[in-house]
DNA sequence: AATGGTATTAACCGATTCGGTCAATACCAT
DNA sequence: ATGGTATTGACCGAATCGGTTAATACCATT
Protein backbone atom coordinates (compact mmCIF):
# COMPACT_ATOMS: atom_id res chain seq x y z
CA UNK A 1 0.00 0.00 0.00
CA UNK A 2 1.18 3.21 -1.07
CA UNK A 3 1.98 5.52 1.65
CA UNK A 4 1.21 8.14 -0.43
CA UNK A 5 -2.69 7.00 -0.21
CA UNK A 6 -2.73 8.68 3.96
CA UNK A 7 -1.68 11.93 2.58
CA UNK A 8 -4.84 12.54 0.42
CA UNK A 9 -7.75 14.48 1.89
CA UNK A 10 -9.47 12.63 4.62
CA UNK A 11 -12.46 12.98 2.93
CA UNK A 12 -11.23 11.25 -0.40
CA UNK A 13 -9.81 8.70 1.33
CA UNK A 14 -13.25 7.94 2.65
CA UNK A 15 -15.14 8.18 -0.68
CA UNK A 16 -12.11 5.53 -1.82
CA UNK A 17 -12.50 3.44 1.41
CA UNK A 18 -16.14 3.27 1.22
CA UNK A 19 -16.06 2.24 -2.04
CA UNK A 20 -14.10 -0.63 -2.07
CA UNK A 21 -16.87 -1.97 0.51
CA UNK A 22 -19.54 -0.84 -1.08
CA UNK A 23 -18.30 -3.09 -4.54
CA UNK A 24 -16.84 -6.15 -2.47
CA UNK A 25 -19.74 -6.20 -0.22
CA UNK A 26 -22.02 -6.62 -3.64
CA UNK A 27 -20.16 -9.60 -4.42
CA UNK A 28 -17.37 -12.06 -4.49
CA UNK A 29 -13.88 -10.92 -4.23
CA UNK A 30 -13.25 -12.52 -7.87
CA UNK A 31 -16.05 -10.44 -9.34
CA UNK A 32 -15.53 -7.20 -7.36
CA UNK A 33 -13.99 -4.89 -10.63
CA UNK A 34 -11.38 -2.41 -9.65
CA UNK A 35 -12.86 -0.47 -12.16
CA UNK A 36 -15.99 -0.05 -10.55
CA UNK A 37 -14.53 0.61 -7.27
CA UNK A 38 -12.72 3.83 -9.16
CA UNK A 39 -15.89 4.68 -10.35
CA UNK A 40 -17.59 4.39 -7.57
CA UNK A 41 -14.90 6.40 -5.63
CA UNK A 42 -15.03 9.07 -8.65
CA UNK A 43 -11.42 8.65 -9.56
CA UNK A 44 -9.73 6.80 -12.18
CA UNK A 45 -8.73 2.85 -12.05
CA UNK A 46 -5.15 3.80 -12.46
CA UNK A 47 -5.29 6.15 -9.90
CA UNK A 48 -6.38 3.44 -7.40
CA UNK A 49 -3.84 0.64 -8.86
CA UNK A 50 -1.39 4.12 -7.80
CA UNK A 51 -2.60 3.60 -4.26
CA UNK A 52 -2.99 0.00 -4.44
CA UNK A 53 -0.45 -2.54 -5.91
CA UNK A 54 -3.00 -4.73 -7.00
CA UNK A 55 -6.73 -5.96 -5.47
CA UNK A 56 -5.50 -8.47 -3.58
CA UNK A 57 -3.68 -5.86 -1.55
CA UNK A 58 -7.04 -3.10 -1.44
CA UNK A 59 -9.23 -6.34 -0.36
CA UNK A 60 -6.89 -7.18 2.60
CA UNK A 61 -6.23 -3.36 3.38
CA UNK A 62 -10.00 -2.93 3.74
CA UNK A 63 -10.64 -5.58 5.68
CA UNK A 64 -7.73 -4.36 7.88
CA UNK A 65 -9.28 -1.36 8.51
CA UNK A 66 -12.82 -2.33 9.14
CA UNK A 67 -11.45 -4.23 11.70
CA UNK A 68 -9.61 -1.45 13.30
CA UNK A 69 -12.70 0.93 12.88
CA UNK A 70 -15.12 -1.78 14.29
CA UNK A 71 -13.00 -1.96 17.50
CA UNK A 72 -12.04 1.83 17.69
CA UNK A 73 -15.70 2.96 17.52
CA UNK A 74 -16.91 -0.43 20.08
CA UNK A 75 -14.36 0.58 22.56
CA UNK A 76 -14.63 4.29 22.14
CA UNK A 77 -18.57 3.65 22.86
CA UNK A 78 -17.66 2.96 26.56
CA UNK A 79 -20.05 -0.18 25.93
CA UNK A 80 -17.58 -2.45 27.35
CA UNK A 81 -17.11 -0.07 30.66
CA UNK A 82 -20.73 -0.38 31.45
CA UNK A 83 -22.10 -2.10 33.88
CA UNK A 84 -25.71 -2.02 33.57
CA UNK A 85 -26.60 -4.61 30.77
CA UNK A 86 -29.55 -2.20 28.59
CA UNK A 87 -27.45 0.72 28.51
CA UNK A 88 -24.39 -1.45 27.46
CA UNK A 89 -26.48 -2.91 24.58
CA UNK A 90 -27.80 0.74 23.66
CA UNK A 91 -24.29 2.28 23.80
CA UNK A 92 -23.52 -1.36 21.81
CA UNK A 93 -26.00 -0.49 19.11
CA UNK A 94 -25.23 3.55 19.16
CA UNK A 95 -21.18 2.43 18.25
CA UNK A 96 -22.58 0.44 14.72
CA UNK A 97 -24.91 2.97 13.91
CA UNK A 98 -22.56 5.60 14.00
CA UNK A 99 -20.52 3.66 11.69
CA UNK A 100 -22.80 2.78 9.73
CA UNK A 101 -23.44 6.63 9.17
CA UNK A 102 -19.54 7.10 8.23
CA UNK A 103 -19.20 3.60 6.28
CA UNK A 104 -22.31 2.82 5.36
CA UNK A 105 -21.26 -0.98 3.93
CA UNK A 106 -18.22 -1.61 6.27
CA UNK A 107 -20.16 -4.02 8.41
CA UNK A 108 -22.15 -5.95 5.36
CA UNK A 109 -18.44 -5.90 3.63
CA UNK A 110 -16.99 -7.66 6.98
CA UNK A 111 -19.95 -10.06 6.95
CA UNK A 112 -18.79 -11.10 3.62
CA UNK A 113 -15.51 -11.74 3.77
CA UNK A 114 -15.75 -13.28 6.69
CA UNK A 115 -16.97 -16.33 4.34
CA UNK A 116 -15.17 -15.40 1.65
CA UNK A 117 -13.55 -18.77 -0.19
CA UNK A 118 -11.58 -17.54 -2.63
CA UNK A 119 -8.07 -18.74 -3.08
CA UNK A 120 -6.24 -15.75 -3.80
CA UNK A 121 -6.74 -14.16 -0.29
CA UNK A 122 -8.62 -17.02 1.81
CA UNK A 123 -5.59 -17.86 3.53
CA UNK A 124 -4.35 -14.27 4.46
CA UNK A 125 -8.29 -13.12 5.29
CA UNK A 126 -8.40 -16.03 7.81
CA UNK A 127 -5.18 -14.40 9.54
CA UNK A 128 -6.50 -11.33 9.49
CA UNK A 129 -9.97 -12.54 11.02
CA UNK A 130 -8.35 -14.76 13.59
CA UNK A 131 -7.69 -12.69 16.09
CA UNK A 132 -11.21 -10.79 16.12
CA UNK A 133 -12.74 -14.25 15.87
CA UNK A 134 -13.03 -14.67 19.25
CA UNK A 135 -13.68 -11.87 20.49
CA UNK A 136 -17.21 -12.09 19.21
CA UNK A 137 -19.10 -13.83 22.20
CA UNK A 138 -21.79 -11.50 22.30
CA UNK A 139 -24.29 -14.28 22.24
CA UNK A 140 -23.35 -15.52 25.46
CA UNK A 141 -25.36 -14.21 28.76
CA UNK A 142 -22.72 -11.54 30.52
CA UNK A 143 -22.96 -11.66 34.56
CA UNK A 144 -25.90 -10.16 36.21
CA UNK A 145 -26.87 -9.41 39.80
CA UNK A 146 -30.11 -11.08 39.86
CA UNK A 147 -31.65 -9.48 42.87
CA UNK A 148 -32.09 -6.53 40.56
CA UNK A 149 -34.52 -7.99 37.76
CA UNK A 150 -37.59 -9.35 38.69
CA UNK A 151 -38.12 -12.00 40.84
CA UNK A 152 -38.61 -15.67 38.50
CA UNK A 153 -37.31 -14.13 35.53
CA UNK A 154 -35.13 -16.75 33.53
CA UNK A 155 -32.28 -13.81 32.70
CA UNK A 156 -30.77 -16.23 29.65
CA UNK A 157 -34.10 -15.83 27.87
CA UNK A 158 -34.53 -12.16 28.59
CA UNK A 159 -30.71 -11.73 27.28
CA UNK A 160 -31.63 -13.33 24.01
CA UNK A 161 -34.77 -11.76 23.43
CA UNK A 162 -32.70 -8.27 23.73
CA UNK A 163 -29.69 -9.89 21.54
CA UNK A 164 -31.89 -11.10 18.97
CA UNK A 165 -33.88 -7.55 18.69
CA UNK A 166 -30.90 -6.11 18.51
CA UNK A 167 -29.50 -8.41 15.33
CA UNK A 168 -32.85 -7.48 13.81
CA UNK A 169 -32.67 -3.81 13.97
CA UNK A 170 -28.83 -3.77 12.50
CA UNK A 171 -30.30 -6.36 9.96
CA UNK A 172 -33.36 -3.85 9.18
CA UNK A 173 -31.00 -1.26 8.69
CA UNK A 174 -28.59 -2.90 6.46
CA UNK A 175 -31.26 -3.49 4.09
CA UNK A 176 -33.01 -0.29 3.75
CA UNK A 177 -31.48 1.63 1.29
CA UNK A 178 -30.88 4.50 2.67
CA UNK A 179 -32.83 5.18 6.15
CA UNK A 180 -33.14 7.81 8.90
CA UNK A 181 -30.36 6.83 11.27
CA UNK A 182 -31.68 9.15 14.26
CA UNK A 183 -35.37 7.66 13.81
CA UNK A 184 -34.34 4.07 13.93
CA UNK A 185 -31.71 5.26 17.17
CA UNK A 186 -34.98 6.88 18.98
CA UNK A 187 -36.70 3.65 18.29
CA UNK A 188 -34.29 1.59 19.54
CA UNK A 189 -34.20 3.62 22.99
CA UNK A 190 -37.68 3.58 23.20
CA UNK A 191 -37.28 -0.70 23.35
CA UNK A 192 -34.12 -0.47 25.46
CA UNK A 193 -36.54 1.77 28.14
CA UNK A 194 -39.40 -0.84 27.81
CA UNK A 195 -37.01 -3.15 28.61
CA UNK A 196 -35.77 -1.83 31.97
CA UNK A 197 -39.62 -1.68 32.40
CA UNK A 198 -41.05 -4.67 31.88
CA UNK A 199 -37.41 -6.87 33.19
CA UNK A 200 -35.76 -4.24 36.12
CA UNK A 201 -37.91 -4.62 39.89
CA UNK B 1 -39.33 -21.22 -20.64
CA UNK B 2 -39.41 -24.96 -22.22
CA UNK B 3 -41.95 -27.06 -21.18
CA UNK B 4 -40.02 -29.56 -20.51
CA UNK B 5 -38.67 -28.44 -17.79
CA UNK B 6 -41.65 -29.20 -15.33
CA UNK B 7 -41.34 -32.89 -17.19
CA UNK B 8 -37.96 -33.42 -15.36
CA UNK B 9 -37.95 -35.52 -12.17
CA UNK B 10 -38.34 -33.09 -9.34
CA UNK B 11 -34.88 -33.46 -8.04
CA UNK B 12 -33.00 -32.37 -10.82
CA UNK B 13 -35.96 -29.37 -11.30
CA UNK B 14 -35.16 -28.89 -7.30
CA UNK B 15 -31.31 -28.58 -7.85
CA UNK B 16 -31.49 -26.18 -10.90
CA UNK B 17 -34.01 -24.38 -8.68
CA UNK B 18 -31.66 -24.21 -5.89
CA UNK B 19 -28.69 -23.47 -7.85
CA UNK B 20 -29.89 -20.15 -9.40
CA UNK B 21 -30.85 -19.14 -6.71
CA UNK B 22 -27.63 -19.82 -4.47
CA UNK B 23 -25.58 -17.64 -7.64
CA UNK B 24 -27.95 -15.10 -8.21
CA UNK B 25 -28.13 -14.33 -4.44
CA UNK B 26 -23.96 -14.29 -4.22
CA UNK B 27 -23.55 -11.18 -7.16
CA UNK B 28 -25.93 -9.29 -8.33
CA UNK B 29 -27.60 -10.00 -11.57
CA UNK B 30 -25.27 -9.20 -14.17
CA UNK B 31 -22.36 -10.87 -12.55
CA UNK B 32 -23.97 -14.06 -11.97
CA UNK B 33 -22.71 -16.00 -14.95
CA UNK B 34 -25.08 -19.16 -16.62
CA UNK B 35 -22.10 -21.37 -16.70
CA UNK B 36 -21.76 -21.40 -12.56
CA UNK B 37 -25.40 -21.91 -12.60
CA UNK B 38 -25.23 -25.24 -14.53
CA UNK B 39 -22.34 -26.15 -12.82
CA UNK B 40 -23.62 -25.70 -9.63
CA UNK B 41 -26.75 -27.54 -10.94
CA UNK B 42 -24.49 -30.44 -12.27
CA UNK B 43 -25.72 -29.84 -15.90
CA UNK B 44 -24.37 -28.34 -18.74
CA UNK B 45 -24.63 -25.01 -19.65
CA UNK B 46 -26.08 -26.26 -22.96
CA UNK B 47 -28.96 -27.77 -21.58
CA UNK B 48 -29.72 -25.11 -18.79
CA UNK B 49 -29.82 -22.67 -22.17
CA UNK B 50 -32.57 -25.70 -23.42
CA UNK B 51 -35.01 -24.92 -21.02
CA UNK B 52 -34.37 -21.32 -20.13
CA UNK B 53 -33.82 -19.14 -23.29
CA UNK B 54 -31.77 -16.64 -21.85
CA UNK B 55 -30.70 -15.78 -18.73
CA UNK B 56 -33.07 -13.32 -18.39
CA UNK B 57 -36.15 -15.71 -18.71
CA UNK B 58 -34.40 -18.20 -15.68
CA UNK B 59 -33.84 -14.99 -13.51
CA UNK B 60 -38.08 -13.45 -13.86
CA UNK B 61 -38.82 -17.61 -13.55
CA UNK B 62 -36.81 -17.87 -10.78
CA UNK B 63 -38.41 -14.37 -8.98
CA UNK B 64 -41.95 -15.69 -9.90
CA UNK B 65 -40.97 -18.91 -8.07
CA UNK B 66 -39.38 -17.51 -5.29
CA UNK B 67 -42.95 -15.44 -4.58
CA UNK B 68 -45.47 -18.45 -5.52
CA UNK B 69 -43.21 -20.81 -2.84
CA UNK B 70 -43.32 -18.10 0.01
CA UNK B 71 -47.03 -17.12 -0.40
CA UNK B 72 -47.45 -20.80 -0.72
CA UNK B 73 -45.71 -22.27 2.44
CA UNK B 74 -46.72 -19.13 4.61
CA UNK B 75 -50.42 -19.96 3.70
CA UNK B 76 -50.14 -24.09 4.09
CA UNK B 77 -48.29 -22.77 7.80
CA UNK B 78 -51.83 -21.60 8.75
CA UNK B 79 -50.89 -18.22 9.99
CA UNK B 80 -52.94 -15.99 8.84
CA UNK B 81 -55.74 -18.27 10.21
CA UNK B 82 -54.01 -18.04 13.80
CA UNK B 83 -55.91 -15.91 15.68
CA UNK B 84 -53.44 -16.04 18.92
CA UNK B 85 -50.18 -13.65 18.72
CA UNK B 86 -47.66 -15.87 19.83
CA UNK B 87 -49.03 -18.94 17.62
CA UNK B 88 -49.53 -16.77 14.82
CA UNK B 89 -45.37 -15.73 14.94
CA UNK B 90 -44.30 -19.11 15.47
CA UNK B 91 -46.35 -20.73 12.20
CA UNK B 92 -44.87 -17.79 10.44
CA UNK B 93 -41.29 -18.41 11.48
CA UNK B 94 -41.96 -22.37 10.63
CA UNK B 95 -43.09 -21.79 7.89
CA UNK B 96 -39.75 -19.70 6.73
CA UNK B 97 -37.72 -22.19 8.14
CA UNK B 98 -39.00 -25.27 6.51
CA UNK B 99 -38.74 -23.15 3.32
CA UNK B 100 -35.10 -22.65 4.21
CA UNK B 101 -34.67 -26.01 4.73
CA UNK B 102 -35.84 -26.98 1.08
CA UNK B 103 -34.45 -24.24 -0.43
CA UNK B 104 -31.68 -22.69 1.19
CA UNK B 105 -30.85 -19.32 -0.58
CA UNK B 106 -34.38 -18.59 -1.81
CA UNK B 107 -35.20 -16.04 0.51
CA UNK B 108 -31.75 -14.53 -0.27
CA UNK B 109 -32.52 -14.64 -3.29
CA UNK B 110 -35.73 -12.70 -3.03
CA UNK B 111 -34.25 -10.24 -0.78
CA UNK B 112 -31.58 -8.87 -3.35
CA UNK B 113 -33.76 -8.98 -6.17
CA UNK B 114 -36.15 -6.70 -4.57
CA UNK B 115 -33.07 -4.17 -4.76
CA UNK B 116 -32.01 -4.93 -8.28
CA UNK B 117 -31.09 -2.48 -10.48
CA UNK B 118 -29.88 -3.68 -13.77
CA UNK B 119 -31.68 -2.65 -16.73
CA UNK B 120 -32.11 -5.69 -18.15
CA UNK B 121 -34.35 -7.15 -15.66
CA UNK B 122 -35.41 -4.02 -13.54
CA UNK B 123 -39.01 -3.11 -14.88
CA UNK B 124 -39.91 -6.66 -15.84
CA UNK B 125 -38.80 -7.44 -11.82
CA UNK B 126 -40.86 -4.62 -10.61
CA UNK B 127 -43.65 -5.83 -12.15
CA UNK B 128 -43.86 -9.48 -10.60
CA UNK B 129 -43.03 -7.72 -6.86
CA UNK B 130 -45.29 -5.25 -7.37
CA UNK B 131 -48.45 -7.62 -5.73
CA UNK B 132 -46.56 -8.66 -3.15
CA UNK B 133 -45.36 -5.43 -1.98
CA UNK B 134 -48.13 -4.48 -0.07
CA UNK B 135 -48.46 -7.61 1.68
CA UNK B 136 -45.60 -7.47 3.80
CA UNK B 137 -47.10 -5.22 6.44
CA UNK B 138 -46.02 -7.76 9.11
CA UNK B 139 -43.97 -4.73 10.91
CA UNK B 140 -47.75 -3.24 12.32
CA UNK B 141 -49.64 -4.26 14.73
CA UNK B 142 -52.07 -6.24 14.39
CA UNK B 143 -55.69 -6.16 16.14
CA UNK B 144 -55.22 -7.74 19.78
CA UNK B 145 -58.17 -7.75 22.56
CA UNK B 146 -56.26 -5.51 25.53
CA UNK B 147 -57.63 -7.56 28.35
CA UNK B 148 -55.94 -10.41 27.26
CA UNK B 149 -52.29 -9.30 28.30
CA UNK B 150 -50.73 -7.79 31.83
CA UNK B 151 -52.54 -4.55 32.66
CA UNK B 152 -50.12 -1.45 31.62
CA UNK B 153 -48.43 -3.33 28.85
CA UNK B 154 -47.73 -1.51 25.69
CA UNK B 155 -48.55 -3.86 23.17
CA UNK B 156 -46.91 -1.88 20.44
CA UNK B 157 -43.47 -2.46 22.25
CA UNK B 158 -44.41 -5.59 22.20
CA UNK B 159 -45.22 -6.59 19.15
CA UNK B 160 -42.19 -4.66 17.69
CA UNK B 161 -40.08 -6.62 20.39
CA UNK B 162 -41.42 -10.17 19.19
CA UNK B 163 -41.23 -8.99 15.34
CA UNK B 164 -37.36 -7.61 15.62
CA UNK B 165 -36.37 -10.99 17.54
CA UNK B 166 -37.63 -13.03 15.10
CA UNK B 167 -35.93 -10.78 11.62
CA UNK B 168 -32.96 -11.63 14.39
CA UNK B 169 -33.73 -15.27 14.02
CA UNK B 170 -33.56 -14.75 10.42
CA UNK B 171 -31.14 -13.23 10.44
CA UNK B 172 -28.51 -15.44 12.29
CA UNK B 173 -29.46 -18.41 9.84
CA UNK B 174 -29.13 -16.86 7.06
CA UNK B 175 -25.18 -16.20 7.93
CA UNK B 176 -24.34 -19.65 9.23
CA UNK B 177 -23.61 -21.74 6.39
CA UNK B 178 -24.82 -24.72 7.38
CA UNK B 179 -26.80 -24.43 10.89
CA UNK B 180 -28.80 -27.15 12.76
CA UNK B 181 -32.41 -25.54 11.59
CA UNK B 182 -34.23 -28.31 14.50
CA UNK B 183 -32.10 -26.62 16.59
CA UNK B 184 -33.02 -23.27 15.95
CA UNK B 185 -36.85 -24.02 16.01
CA UNK B 186 -36.52 -25.20 19.30
CA UNK B 187 -35.00 -22.16 20.52
CA UNK B 188 -37.08 -20.33 18.75
CA UNK B 189 -40.34 -21.72 20.21
CA UNK B 190 -38.36 -21.56 24.44
CA UNK B 191 -38.75 -17.91 23.45
CA UNK B 192 -42.41 -17.64 22.27
CA UNK B 193 -43.65 -19.54 25.54
CA UNK B 194 -41.17 -16.96 27.56
CA UNK B 195 -42.96 -14.23 25.58
CA UNK B 196 -46.34 -15.63 26.63
CA UNK B 197 -45.02 -15.81 30.15
CA UNK B 198 -44.08 -12.90 29.96
CA UNK B 199 -46.80 -10.56 28.56
CA UNK B 200 -49.63 -12.59 28.50
CA UNK B 201 -52.29 -12.45 32.29
C1' DA C 1 6.63 32.53 -18.78
C1' DA C 2 9.60 28.75 -18.05
C1' DT C 3 10.58 24.97 -14.81
C1' DG C 4 10.01 21.00 -12.36
C1' DG C 5 7.76 17.99 -9.56
C1' DT C 6 3.48 15.78 -8.38
C1' DA C 7 -1.30 14.08 -9.04
C1' DT C 8 -4.06 12.01 -12.33
C1' DT C 9 -5.59 9.97 -16.42
C1' DA C 10 -6.52 7.89 -21.24
C1' DA C 11 -5.20 4.43 -24.01
C1' DC C 12 -3.76 0.13 -24.33
C1' DC C 13 -2.56 -5.10 -23.56
C1' DG C 14 -3.16 -10.07 -23.28
C1' DA C 15 -5.98 -13.15 -20.89
C1' DT C 16 -10.24 -14.54 -19.38
C1' DT C 17 -15.18 -14.70 -19.13
C1' DC C 18 -19.59 -13.86 -20.88
C1' DG C 19 -24.21 -15.10 -23.14
C1' DG C 20 -25.68 -17.81 -26.52
C1' DT C 21 -25.54 -21.30 -30.62
C1' DC C 22 -25.17 -25.68 -32.83
C1' DA C 23 -23.62 -29.85 -34.48
C1' DA C 24 -22.54 -33.96 -32.40
C1' DT C 25 -23.09 -37.61 -29.10
C1' DA C 26 -25.01 -40.38 -25.41
C1' DC C 27 -28.96 -42.73 -23.92
C1' DC C 28 -32.83 -45.69 -24.28
C1' DA C 29 -37.07 -47.98 -25.71
C1' DT C 30 -38.67 -50.35 -29.45
C1' DA D 1 -30.57 -51.47 -36.28
C1' DT D 2 -33.69 -47.50 -35.58
C1' DG D 3 -35.45 -43.38 -34.21
C1' DG D 4 -36.40 -40.13 -31.00
C1' DT D 5 -34.96 -37.66 -26.92
C1' DA D 6 -31.78 -35.81 -23.44
C1' DT D 7 -27.47 -33.90 -23.02
C1' DT D 8 -23.10 -32.10 -24.09
C1' DG D 9 -18.43 -30.21 -26.03
C1' DA D 10 -16.69 -27.07 -28.87
C1' DC D 11 -17.07 -22.85 -30.58
C1' DC D 12 -18.13 -17.64 -31.47
C1' DG D 13 -17.85 -12.60 -31.14
C1' DA D 14 -18.20 -9.31 -27.70
C1' DA D 15 -17.26 -7.61 -23.36
C1' DT D 16 -14.65 -7.40 -19.11
C1' DC D 17 -10.81 -8.24 -16.30
C1' DG D 18 -6.29 -6.90 -13.75
C1' DG D 19 -2.58 -4.35 -14.58
C1' DT D 20 0.99 -1.19 -17.25
C1' DT D 21 2.71 2.92 -19.23
C1' DA D 22 3.29 6.99 -21.49
C1' DA D 23 1.22 11.11 -21.53
C1' DT D 24 -1.19 15.01 -19.51
C1' DA D 25 -3.19 18.19 -16.09
C1' DC D 26 -2.17 20.79 -12.17
C1' DC D 27 0.34 23.92 -9.37
C1' DA D 28 3.88 26.20 -6.76
C1' DT D 29 8.31 28.37 -7.36
C1' DT D 30 11.46 30.96 -9.79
Amino acid sequence: MNEKFYQLPEEKQLRILNAGFRVFSKSTYRKSPMNEIAAEAGISKSLLFFYFRNKKELYLFLMKRAEELTMEYLSKSGCYAESDIFEMMYKGLLAKTEMMRKYPDMSLFALKSYYEEDEEVKDELQKIIAPYRKLSTNKSLPKLDPTLFKDGLDLNMMYQDMFLASEGYMYQMQNQGRIDVDRVLMDYRKLIDFWKDLYLK
